[in-house]
DNA sequence: CTTGGAATGTCAACAACGCTGACTTAAAGT
DNA sequence: ACTTTAAGTCAGCGTTGTTGACATTCCAAG
């Protein structure tokens, strides 16, 4: 334990020989991989004056457009408090429209207006070039791989919203 | 462009086949992901009453013992006030040595003291054990392939530290 | 030996974005 | 009528990032 060298904790051998060298190799990898995932999209936001939780608020509204507030909460994990001062200053500056519920009126749907949308276009074509790129370079067998790994490491609940997303193209609007 | 449904851009089409669609879900991958891989260091960071960039630097003082700020720095990619922030309370409660180099006075060699190894071995343990059990349910192959899309993600320099990271073990001391 | 520049550290101020807690309004459910 | 739920707001705070300015130390080149 106090070198981790090679003969650290290990399970599962008799499938994968994972040492606590290959492991923290797979930390790091996240660690510069998220930052270069994040890098195309942090350059176009400060063009703007955003930052990353608008970038992310952007994100889900336009991808279940007419979601309401505490779903868009569930999804991205922070506070209402947290999330109401982003949504209000895209509100304010035309990005997104929140539209009082038909059938519940206490529910605000969330709308991107047609500069939110321009906006997420742009941010999402950065995002999806340098996946698609990272993708080319990997391989097929390689991307469905990363996506397993990827989905073994969410939180149980947190993967849910990840299955969820694809179906939640069904709006449930008024 | 409106609703990139399927018909987006795509390129590679010979060897690949990836819509918006499939690019959208690594991405919202790559979200949750890391939301889970932050989890559990988070949790314990809480306890000691640090934060993300206190797992980071010591993570990086474990990894290379010996480093210099400015290493650490590049490593990092955040500015010198903002890494000696985190840097000073490490030292001042005693998780992190800064000697003073012998060849080159100006350069302080960072080393963390028995307390500091403790602490990130808590942390790397709890982060080891998430990436375990991912490696374990996704299996070998689809490990390989995480890795090499997320080495395809990184930007260049960045990549060129993470690669570098394994042979950093080489202390260039004294 | 003096001086320029590199490495480091520090101070102040600020912004983004998390958090808690308290409180209001409106509407729905019971 | 009463309670609960959804949403919004205000105030305050903590972490972590940023700039800019400035001091110190020390190597190295003139």
């Amino acid at each position: 334990m106090a070198d981790g060298k090679a003969g650290g904790t290990q399970s599962g051998e008799a499938l994968l020989f994972l040492t606590d060298e290959q492991l923290r190799k797979g930390i790091e990898a996240m660690f510069f991989a998220y930052r270069g995932f994040t890098a195309d999209p942090d350059r176009i936001l400060e063009k703007y004056g955003y930052g990353r939780a608008h970038h992310r608020a952007v994100h889900f509204i336009a991808r279940a457009p007419g979601t309401n507030v505490n779903n868009l909460l569930a999804i991205l994990g922070v506070t209402k408090q947290s999330l109401n001062r982003v949504l209000r200053t895209l509100i304010e500056d035309g990005l997104v429209e929140s539209r009082v519920g038909v059938q519940d009126k206490r529910e605000r749907h969330l709308y991107l207006t047609e500069t939110g949308q321009s906006l997420e276009a742009e941010l999402s074509e950065a995002q999806r070039a340098r996946m698609r790129v990272a993708y080319r370079d990997a391989g097929h067998e390689a991307v469905a791989g990363f996506r397993r790994v990827l989905e073994a490491m969410m939180d149980p609940d947190q993967a849910a919203y990840f299955h969820a997303m694809s179906k939640t193209l069904s709006k449930k609007e008024e």
